[in-house]
DNA sequence: CACAACCGATAGTAATACTATTATATTTGC
DNA sequence: GCAAATATAATAGTATTACTATCGGTTGTG
């Protein structure tokens, strides 16, 4: 199975590799699933082993606790975020369309996409907004980037602000203006369904593409 | 105590008005202390209880839960703002400066105020960069909304965008911009103590800071 | 001084995150 | 094709946590 081969996230995030085994790739599977209907709080181990008719034993031999699991998803969805950038930036010259699109795969809603045979990217997705908050907001961030839990993100913070050093040398905060429309673009989908107040509907337009593109281009006045 | 009567969260928010009595105040005052000390995953009211010398019991009858009391200090948090905003743009005519003056208290850091003698607001903006996220990314934010744990939030939004329409009428984002301002600097300030590569910074000066006023005109054309 | 609200003390419950052990499959090396 | 290593199921158990229930004493108020 190639696309086994597309996502590799860090091995240190869990015991050992779910996706060489088929119960380890069911716990990846359905652990999407059952945290994007349940939410992190109400996630457990023990729910998620009987859905894939197996123990919490089991599930513990892969993942050292439920906050690996998490970070091992979470670290999933930038290497898969990554290798679409790739796709989306290769054989383009012109740094301000590589920008334009590297932006878009960040900030875009997730279709349904086939690659990858065992992850729904669509839930994974949800997963990410509603979720990723608590990968880093946790009191042992410190421990936890030590092991390398963040790399995927960092990673594609630096692709990025690589390509946006390349539109404007002398800019000054290109990895905060990443992490800024990255992480406002995963919150603002979040308000859209739950906060509306807090942000602004377009009609039959994608609103927050929109005001993330027009904020990186005015920011780097490139509009 | 006049101080008690600036800052007044919703009600709703809580079973009995901790400000309305010390064993209360004590609550507020070392329940703030304690989680930026363990943060909100080992924050509990019994441990709450033994440092003001109480029962959990005791503080289950001022609030109804761990995260009830986060929302609490939540609410707390953004009537504060609230009424530091009116202070700084107070008596200004041009809204292009009473906007700069409202994105400045949204974003910068907060420094010793002794104007609430119970709350250590440093100790308050450390909880909200911390733990703010999880005030909102819950399965029911939908009930906690409709209680109103997050009008005091939802208020500001709207003061501050009601200023950007009058700098920029025809400006589509306000609210969008507001929030993204907002919850990009809790994080960023974040990012600086821990993932540092997700940000960028600048000797001598707040990065920060400069970065979201910098922002905000760009994206407005008022730079 | 009666009365009620408030608080402390104690006990208890269901769920959770995680560990430990043993027996049974299943795969792998030769 | 069989022994050895490995993977998984089954079960039990622990400490902690979030929260509830009850009761009796204290305190301030009319």
């Amino acid at each position: 199975m190639e696309s086994a081969l597309i996502v590799q996230p860090n091995p240190g995030l869990c015991l050992k590799d779910p996706q060489s085994s088929s119960l380890g790739q069911r716990m990846i599977s359905e652990g999407i699933q059952l945290l994007a209907q349940k939410g992190y709080e109400h996630f457990t181990f023990r729910k998620l082993a009987q859905r894939i008719g197996s123990t919490e034993a089991s599930v513990y031999r892969y993942f050292e606790s439920k906050h690996k699991f998490l970070l091992y998803l979470y670290d999933w969805y930038w290497a898969w975020v990554s290798y679409r950038i790739s796709l989306a930036t290769a054989n383009i010259k012109s740094p301000k369309i590589r920008l334009q699109q590297a932006i878009k795969v960040l900030v875009s809603k997730v279709e349904i996409d086939a690659s990858v045979t065992f992850v729904n990217e669509v839930d994974l997705h949800r997963v990410i907004v509603n979720e990723s908050a608590k990968a880093y907001l946790v009191k042992d961030v410190d421990e936890v980037n030590q092991e390398g839990a963040y790399l995927g993100y960092k990673s594609v913070v630096q692709t990025v602000s690589d390509i946006i050093l390349e539109v404007k040398a002398d800019f000054r905060y290109p990895h905060m203006l990443v992490s800024t429309v990255v992480e406002g673009a995963h919150l603002q989908r979040f308000f859209m369904e739950h906060l509306p107040r807090l942000t602004n509907k377009c009609k039959g337009q994608d609103a927050v593409l929109n005001f993330y593109i027009d904020l990186v281009n005015k920011t780097l006045g490139t509009a």
